[in-house]
DNA sequence: TAAAAATACTCCATAGGTATTTTAT
DNA sequence: ATAAAATACCTATGGAGTATTTTTA
């Protein structure tokens, strides 16, 4: 599994607040993004969203697991810019 | 390309001095090695290791990148560990 | 010359897309 | 009835190993 990529599939449908607005947000099927939370969520053992065909909800999990990889994404975009003046 | 496993063999590669010992520690193949970190080089578009058969010691950027990353990934493990008592 | 890096070659898992079916409002 | 989720199916890409070659101390 490609973390990264479902860390961004995971945030990107708890913030469209659905997999096919996500798929559409993120240029990409949503089997893909369905299958990347899938993934995600078995890996962790925890189920993410509360999931109807008609609404996609962050379970308790998922609002935790949002609120730090969102931030995640952002210092590994950070850490890829090396040409960014360092803290370090 | 598997970012966070390529994270992972960067990381390993940077603290074991070079791909072999790595690749041991990591209980893979040498090559495989080589190649996350290869393509990590291609992705950033930055030399991270300057390598000889014999020597592999960090770039500037590259030392830049591990005290980033190091920390990432300990991040990483610890947004994934969704039983612990939560900060947020 | 010996140990490690680099590379070529191969294989297989899986990421990703399309098409279809199921479900809920 | 319709829009979205779920799933089945297929293909191609790339991840991973083995074996070989190159390099340097």
């Amino acid at each position: 599994m490609d973390k990264v990529a479902a860390l961004r599939a995971f945030v990107a449908v708890a913030e469209a607040g659905g997999f096919s607005s996500a798929a559409r947000r993120l240029e990409m099927a949503a089997s893909s993004v369905v299958r990347s939370v899938d993934s995600l969520e078995e890996s962790l053992g925890t189920v993410l969203f509360n999931r109807t065909t008609r609404q996609v909800t962050l379970s308790e999990a998922g609002a935790t697991y949002y609120s730090r990889t969102k931030k995640l994404l952002e210092d590994l975009a950070d850490a890829d810019d090396l040409d960014r003046a360092q803290a370090t």
